[in-house]
RNA sequence: GCGCUCGUAGUAUAGUGGUAGAAUCUCAGGUUCCCAACCUGAGGACCCGGGUUCAAUUCCCGGUGGGCGCACCA
């Protein structure tokens, strides 16, 4: 096939070095929105899921998991039973569908549509013979589309599959605050599968209907928001900041300013939770995005979750879907805390300052990441096209393999066994190694390129003479020779020099 | 969900009312060796179901999946 800088020969990648496969299950036909990975695609989330793991312990995080099904009172608690059921509006002749809520409420501006019930609607509609815009033909009676996937536990017990994982965290409340000795800010994350029952799943892995989350939560007291003392190391930090005032005029560039400034500019209001702004950066920026493909748009009010105060996004540029949202930056405030105290008959007021007797509910900032979108617009940031060579510029310790070991040739057996032990003995150190010893030497560097090989090691005939070999790096090509006795350390050296 | 459009080896494609052709790929053997070389041999596909027909991958209907547009996107 061609190997040209298209959109089409990055998809076709994805496929043939087995990065993302589907829609699954592939050979009945697929179903919408499910994705499976494939060995290289598994390998690049599990790196980064491990380095955020180990980042996240640095910054003082926990990790729990929990059920991805939940009970009907949970989920009518946090909201979503009510936020996640559209009414819908359904054409009687062409089957048009439109949701109800937002059709009134463009017809009917200066009414308050928001929160009327389904036959207060049906009303509005009867009464101003309101019909299809497309046919004219008169709709059928308001249908409910649920965003959530319902299911049965036991006999006959309503349940959901999460539609987030943060709602989860939160029914740990009242075990985290003892676990944690009530030091606030109460760090948690938790990683896994969310699952939504999406209308029309497109983008590939950008909306599917069962996906990954990888969500920090803060509980958090209300002085210590406005006064966070991890605030003050990260406040000079110049961030990328799209707020939504900007968006109004039509403008998309981000103004790259500092925290500091940003707070003094209104632009945010608290420092915690600037401070997951910086947390959200930082994360992503580890992970080898180059800046100018990175940027946090505020939410504006009427483009917020039901439980959200302030939300930014952080979107990543890509060619083929514009710019992508990879995590959500969330202050949801009281709200949830409060909601499953209410519905729970738990007190979830616990005292946040020097006075024991002053209580509150905490507050939650959430930092939710979509480790599938992470993955896609990391391989497409990172594909390339050089003179017809694809080289995937992965940052090197996240590609799936570290090394790969050819001996130059394939049926000279002293350079093979040599080959063979220098793999052995990286895998014994614990470093991802990759032996290959078919086709021409060319070719298999070119096969590492693809799935972003950072460094090749090969054997050839000096090799049994002088105990050295080559080691080759994917981004210039240029290689030189190393002591075949040095090369875990000289792997580990230079993965060390481009960690963060 | 609606409308339009498409669905052929792993990938990207050609083509046909009488079951498919080249590329690349994969495997084996040979040869060469530091950036997709060459030779020999082999392997591999018409999305699913129904209909029309002597015969359907091809035509029709339905489903399903992809792309685009509309709607939706916590």
């Amino acid at each position: 096939m061609k190997i040209d800088n298209t959109i089409e020969t990055f998809n076709s990648l994805l496929k043939r070095r087995g990065f993302i496969w589907g829609p699954s299950p592939e050979i009945y036909g697929g179903l919408a929105g499910f994705y499976s990975y494939g060995p290289a695609g598994m390998a690049l989330k599990n790196k980064v899921l491990s380095l955020f793991r180990q980042e996240l312990r640095a910054f003082g995080f926990g990790e729990v998991e929990c059920p991805t099904i939940m009970p009907e009172i949970v989920w009518k608690a946090s909201g979503h039973l009510e936020r996640f059921i559209d009414p819908v509006l359904k054409c009687k002749k062409c089957d048009t569908m439109q949701r109800a809520d937002k059709f009134l409420q463009d017809l009917f501006p200066d009414l308050m549509i928001d929160g009327m019930s389904y036959d207060k609607m049906e009303e509005l509609i009867d009464k101003n013979n309101i019909s299809c815009p497309k046919c004219d033909t008169p709709f059928e009676k308001i249908e409910e589309y649920n965003l959530m996937l319902k299911t049965e536990v036991g006999a006959g017990n309503i349940a959901y599959l999460r539609p987030e994982t943060a709602t989860t965290t939160y029914l740990l409340f009242n075990r985290l605050d003892q676990d944690a000795r009530r030091q606030y800010p109460v760090k948690i994350f938790q990683y896994g599968k969310a699952y939504r029952n999406e209308i029309s799943p497109r983008q590939q892995v950008l909306r599917m209907r069962a996906f990954d989350q990888f969500e920090l939560q803060l509980f958090i007291g209300k002085e210590q928001e406005m006064d966070y003392e991890d605030f003050n190391e990260v406040k000079t930090y110049e961030l990328p900041l799209l707020n939504w005032r900007l968006q109004e005029e039509n403008i998309d560039i981000p103004n790259t300013i500092s925290l500091e400034k940003a707070l003094n500019d209104n632009i945010l209001k608290k420092p915690a939770y600037a401070y997951c702004i910086y947390l959200g950066y930082y994360l992503t920026k580890i992970l080898g995005y180059p800046e100018e493909v990175i940027r946090l748009r505020q939410h504006s009010p009427n483009e917020r979750a039901h439980y959200a105060d302030d939300a930014w996004d952080l979107e990543i540029k890509t060619n083929q879907f514009g710019w992508v949202e990879i995590c959500g930056i969330h202050d949801r405030t009281e709200y949830d805390l409060r909601r499953h105290g209410e519905f729970s008959n738990q007190n979830f007021e616990v005292p946040m300052g020097q006075d024991p007797k002053n209580k509150e509910i905490p507050q939650i900032l959430e930092i939710a990441f979509g480790p599938d979108r992470i993955i896609y617009t990391l391989l497409e940031t990172a594909f390339n096209v050089e003179d017809g060579r694809i080289n995937l510029k992965l940052n090197p310790t996240l590609a799936p393999n570290t090394v790969a070991v050819f001996p130059l040739v394939k049926n000279k057996e002293s350079i093979r066994k040599i080959a063979i032990d220098v793999h052995k003995n990286l895998l014994k150190h614990r470093i991802s190694s990759f032996f290959d010893a078919a086709g021409s030497i060319g070719k298999r560097y070119r096969r590492q390129d693809e799935l972003g090989t950072p460094f090749c090691i090969t054997i050839d005939y000096e090799s049994l003479k002088d105990n050295t070999v080559t080691i080759r790096e994917r981004d210039t090509m240029k290689q030189r020779r190393i002591e075949i006795s040095k090369v875990p350390e000289v792997i580990n050296d230079k993965l060390l020099n481009i960690t963060p």
